[in-house]
DNA sequence: CGCATTAGTTATGCGACATAATCATTAACA
DNA sequence: TGTTAATGATTATGTCGCATAACTAATGCG
């Protein structure tokens, strides 16, 4: 190699409020991914069973609304946890087309175990940051959303 | 409808900062994507052309290494970059496999105008958090990228 | 009853992202 | 020097998340 490899520029995207939410989620994503691993559970397949568990017998509908995931996208999510016995779909009484889901007992003891890494994984990022400023962003990205 | 909705529970996810950045993440991007509408450009070509810009005559693979792009998908994006008149590659002359890439005259002037709007998203982002608290964020998010 | 609406589903496409294999060029070194 | 290893860029390919349109079945309502 002929000479040193001087580090890329990057102007002042490394200031810009996207550009860092992108970088950091990444990173957040990944390490929830290897905390994740022994579960096989994708966040969206997270966020599903702890949506069903505090909300048993909704609607399939309400709880993808809920989580910001589309209808159609819904299904073959709960299709997976059906058929691995961590949730199910019953014919609503009141409403024969809607389903209303519920946790089964592997998914409640799945999402158990789950939940301890999640909290794990909050753990280490209230290490990394300091609680106070932990809660800060909480709170700061709460605010963003709303942009 | 028989009985009101009730909202649907989240638990403890809304407090979870892998969740919260998500959705955050979802919503500046989506506001991007509206300022950027004018110069179709993605927030990965707008950043390609930052780098670019700001380190002209870098090897191909430096500038997507920065950026965190896999080099393989940095080639289509600079296909496209370079159809549009924006960037090109030069074969550099030191290394007659390695692609020198420089911005067109074209590409400076989008990305100064692409710039000025991404500068008004920032000023948006100022508006509703505060100079201090979005001094913060940016701060925090650096940190957490290293989780 | 007839018609619009709603819940769930299917089909489909796009875009971001990753990996393996290939080609040309360069570097290493026996 | 000549062969081999490593490197830059590319092609091919697969997956995943996400979006929209179209369909089916059930409901509601005039």
């Amino acid at each position: 190699m002929v000479e040193t490899d001087e580090a890329i520029r990057l102007g002042l995207l490394d200031q810009a409020v996207g550009y860092l939410l992108r970088r950091a989620q990444l990173a957040v994503f990944e390490d929830f991914a290897r905390r994740f691993a022994p579960f096989d559970l994708t966040p969206a397949q997270f966020s599903a069973l702890v949506a069903i568990r505090e909300n048993p017998a909704r609607r399939q509908s309400e709880i993808a609304a809920a989580l910001g995931v589309q209808r159609p996208n819904f299904v073959a999510l709960m299709d997976e946890l059906e058929r691995r016995g961590l949730a199910e779909r019953l014919r609503s009484g009141a409403d024969r087309r809607a389903n209303a889901l519920q946790l089964m007992p592997a998914g409640a003891a799945l999402l158990d175990r789950a939940q301890a890494a999640q909290a794990a994984q909050e753990a280490a990022i209230r290490e990394l940051l300091g609680e106070p400023e932990r809660r800060r962003l909480v709170e700061t990205l709460e605010r963003l959303s709303k942009l």
